[in-house]
RNA sequence: GGGGCAGUAGUUUAGCUCGGUCGAUGAUCGUGGACUGUCACUCCAUGGACCCGGGUUCAAAUCCCGGCUGCCUCGCCA
């Protein structure tokens, strides 16, 4: 047994190798009596062994083969026109590596539909259907464009704590740990620490990590732990600067993922729309009044709930052919105190969500950097002094005016692949139930 | 946190309204067998299940109560 000239089994289709090795795990058996056919699956893709009883070696063909089991197989590549996509492979040899010693606990192919809860006790096996593992081929893709962009833009990498020591923020609830004998929390966003990166002065600063909401919400876009995507940047005239480059990460991302993950996005079925060139921007104003006509009532300064996101988003489609909308000038009734607010009104802010297909991707706009007004908003949302003293600290030495954005990258994966639930596209989900596996 | 629905073999699904005909349906899967071009291989035989606890009743998968688990949905958010 050897694998040291082992190759993917995708290149079998993309070159003319001749023989090859290749190793992979079982993923079908059709045995017809002087004929067998094993499916055999390696990360790349799918390739068909042939095991016509008068071509191969008596050991080779009485073999017990069964789904699951780990082969190494040598042998000769050859066309077949009856043979999935034309190749297949006739063995010289075939080892054993290992042996499976119990059946799946839930189906890996299509055939029967297992239910995700059950699918998630077994991830690991889970991922061994190609519709399911081409998901995080593709979130490996995307997380990478973005750092790739990132990168190519001169900004910095950071990584913040995700223990802290007070929960002040946004208002999301955040989960209590013990920490030798103090209470401590596990962040919900890096906010804070990108500001603070802004203010030490690298201007211009991006995170992929995770961050922890401990709110019992059971809905297929929510999650209690998710990797959010971000960043902030330094010299900002608006909000507007925000978007420019948020909406210039997500198209490079996307063409990326397009030219690179193309055979998973096909085997996903998948088409990545064409985006227009500047994606709608709309006030808060404007998409009420869009929202009125389409027979949706919010209040003045009331959030968009997920119906009108829908609304919105299906609007923006006919309209713009735009999978993405910037719904800008939030209320500043729902947003956090740290959010600059508009100059002739401050019941609006410089803020803004970004809609994917009716559904809020990522919140953003430009922070307030005045030591006083912040103050003066933290006290208006209800916060005490002390609760928010040694945040307001850092903007008493200079602090540059700036803003950001942060992005779920399950969420961006979720609406990319139109898939049905969250949790699709968590490898490992934590939600109010489950903490296993 | 609120509302709704559900839990039947390893997986999936019928039966539940109207209790007995259930010694529980079909698929997939396992086991044994047949088959030289399958591609959800096919065919024959065979194996395996009523979430847990309590109650009503002559009789409970089916009705009632409690628990646990899951799904959908609303709020909140990314």
């Amino acid at each position: 047994m050897d694998f040291k000239d082992r190759t993917q089994i995708a290149n079998i289709f993309t070159s003319d190798p001749g023989t090859v090795t290749i190793a992979g795990w079982v993923q079908q058996v059709r045995n017809l009596g002087g004929l067998k056919f094993i499916q055999l699956q390696d990360r790349s893709g799918l390739v068909q062994i042939v095991l016509p009883k008068k071509k191969v070696s008596p050991e080779i063909f009485t073999i017990d083969y069964q789904e699951g089991d780990i082969l190494l197989v040598q042998g000769k590549v050859v066309s077949n026109n009856s043979a999935p996509k034309g190749k297949e492979i006739l063995p010289s040899t075939i080892n054993v590596v290992n042996k499976r010693q119990q059946e799946y606990p839930i189906a890996i192919d299509d055939k029967i539909n297992t239910n995700i809860d059950k699918r998630l006790d077994y991830r690991y096996l889970d991922l061994r259907n190609r519709s399911v593992s081409q998901i995080f081929e593709v979130e490996s893709a995307v997380a990478y464009a973005f750092q790739e962009f990132f990168y190519k833009k001169n900004f910095l990498q950071f990584f913040s704590s995700k223990i802290v020591g007070s929960a002040t923020e946004s208002g999301a609830n955040v989960f209590e740990i013990g920490y030798f004998g103090r209470k401590a929390y596990l962040a919900q966003s890096p906010q804070f620490y990108k500001q603070m990166m802004l203010i030490s002065g690298f201007e211009k600063v991006f995170e992929i990590g995770p961050v922890f909401r401990a709110e019992k919400h059971h809905t297929s876009r929510h999650l209690c732990e998710y990797t959010s995507i971000d960043f902030e940047i330094a010299y900002i005239n608006d909000q507007r600067d925000v978007m420019k480059v948020l909406q210039e990460a997500i198209m490079y991302t996307l063409d990326k993922v397009r030219k690179e993950k193309a055979d998973s996005l096909e085997e996903l079925g998948v088409v990545i729309d064409m985006q227009p060139k500047q994606w709608p921007i709309l006030s808060h104003q404007e998409i009420h009044e869009i929202l009125e006509n389409e027979g949706k009532e919010l209040g003045e300064y009331e959030d968009l709930d997920a119906e009108a996101e829908k609304i919105l988003g299906e609007y923006v489609k006919e309209k713009y052919k735009s999978d993405f909308v910037f719904a800008d000038e939030y209320p500043w009734e729902v947003r956090p105190f740290y959010t600059m607010k508009k100059e002739d009104n401050n019941n609006l802010t410089k803020s803004f969500d970004l809609l994917y297909k009716g559904q809020e991707l990522t919140t953003g706009g430009q922070r307030e950097h005045r030591a006083d007004i912040l103050e003066k908003q933290a006290e208006e949302k209800g916060f005490k002094k002390e609760e928010v003293a040694s945040y307001i600290q850092f903007f008493r030495n200079g602090a540059p005016p700036h803003g950001g954005s942060g992005t779920g990258i399950e969420r961006f994966v979720q609406k990319l692949l139109n898939l049905p639930n969250i949790r699709e596209a968590r490898l490992l989900p934590r939600d109010p139930t489950r903490v296993h596996p």
